[in-house]
DNA sequence: ATAACACCTGT
DNA sequence: CAGGTGTTA
């Protein structure tokens, strides 16, 4: 029997809460690159760790299940090793059918007491207050391309991710990938992270804390779990926040305006433009933030004939700044959320699903037409029509 | 202010 | 050659 949750196998212990699909589809939110804490452990259903606690969630058509596991807390540090190689010996003893004890450090046995904390944990992590509906309905009316492609790209949404997580995994994100980033983000954790529990022989830890990634000896434990030259940006970047500015200080970015917030990121080791954008959007509350990496580069070339810099070899920030303003005037104040559509859209991976409704040659071209027609027509002007009609009464 | 180049590692 | 940053012309 698996000890990940089954929805289907009837445990009573599953909650939900409703949510339709069209505001929220767990594989594209959870699989497009801005977070690398959850894997898809069955068809559906999403495990991961938020908020310290371990969750597997899944979704019928306007419903969002989510199973939170229990856990012994666990706070030391020195002894996690330890723990580390008992709770392999338990494993061990468990599948050869030795009662498992309930005080068992790291394994996940008890439910934890029903309450509606977690439903506002899941609520404020998926900012379900944000409605996903409504704003695609303004995108689509300012933007042919993005009505066309969110028609099948629906419910991906922006999480509200710890600001700690958020900044240490993409200091990691530069010359990457996203499958490499979930390894070392993983490797991170595992080494650096309180065990929560365990589940299936998965481990699953808590990210490290702040206070973890500061001692100097971190640079080179890091260097030998795959990281590089970032492992000097972890450990420096941690240092510098917890000496210099606080613990609470990435946190407290979130009541700052965006350029401030995103000027004060810029000043840590291995945060550039694109980083600082990412924690911005994706943990900070700026939604018009808009991340710029060459593949954003490469939609706005491609699908909105951006000929601004296309002589340049790399990404220039003039070229950045550019991108990212053309964007927020189509698009408006969300506009970083509607740029995680397109790119989620934009992922190899999620190329399959586009294969039901193929494109034809003519509505291509058409689709162009249809921009070149509109270059002028954007968000703002928009709104300042909608504006007019409501002073009409 | 703007644009190449080194930096780690995997593919 | 990569979903980028820091350094240096």
């Amino acid at each position: 029997m698996s000890q990940h949750a089954l929805l289907l196998a009837g445990c009573k212990a599953w909650r939900s809460l409703s949510c339709p699909r069209s505001e929220l589809r767990l594989d594209l939110t959870l699989g497009c690159g801005q977070t690398f804490r959850w894997r898809e452990t069955a068809d559906g259903h999403w495990t991961g760790v938020m908020q310290g606690k371990v969750w597997t969630l899944t979704q019928t058509e306007d419903t969002l299940w989510y199973y939170v596991y229990s856990h012994q807390i666990n706070t030391g540090t020195e002894n996690r090793m330890k723990q580390k190689v008992e709770n392999e010996d338990q494993l061990l003893g468990n599948m050869s059918k030795r009662k498992i004890k309930q005080e068992e450090v790291g394994l996940c046995i008890v439910m934890s007491e029903p309450d509606n904390k977690e439903e506002e944990l899941l609520r404020d992590y998926f900012q379900l207050g944000v409605k996903l509906g409504d704003l695609y309905r303004d995108w689509s009316t300012v933007d042919p391309h993005f009505k066309h492609t969110a028609n099948i790209f629906t419910g991906v949404r922006l999480l509200r991710q710890d600001p700690v997580e958020c900044l240490f995994s993409f200091i990691c994100s530069s010359n990457n990938h996203i499958s490499r980033i979930q390894g070392m983000v993983d490797r991170l954790c595992q080494t650096l992270g309180t065990l929560l529990c365990k589940l299936d022989d998965v481990a699953y830890h808590d990210f490290p804390p702040l206070q973890a990634l500061t001692d100097p000896s971190v640079e080179m434990c890091l260097r030998d779990l795959g990281f590089g030259y970032r492992a000097r940006f972890l450990q420096q970047s941690s240092q510098i926040i917890v000496n210099s500015h606080g613990p609470d200080w990435l946190q407290s970015l979130r009541s700052a305006p965006y350029r401030q917030a995103r000027n004060a990121l810029r000043t840590l080791p291995g945060v550039g433009l694109k980083v600082a954008d990412c924690v911005c959007l994706m943990s900070l509350d700026k939604f018009e933030a808009l991340p710029v990496d060459t593949h954003v580069w490469q939609i706005a070339k491609r699908d909105y004939s951006f000929a601004a810099g296309s002589s340049q070899k790399t990404l220039t920030d003039r070229v950045y700044k550019e991108i990212g303003d053309f964007f927020r005037k189509l698009w408006g104040p969300y506009a970083g959320w509607a740029h995680s559509v397109l790119f989620c859209a934009d992922l190899k991976r999620f190329q399959k699903l586009k294969e039901e409704i193929p494109v034809v040659k003519d509505e291509k071209t058409e689709l162009k037409k249809k921009m070149k027609e509109r270059r002028h027509d954007t968000y703002e002007e928009k709104q300042s029509k909608k504006g007019k009609k409501y002073q009409r009464k």
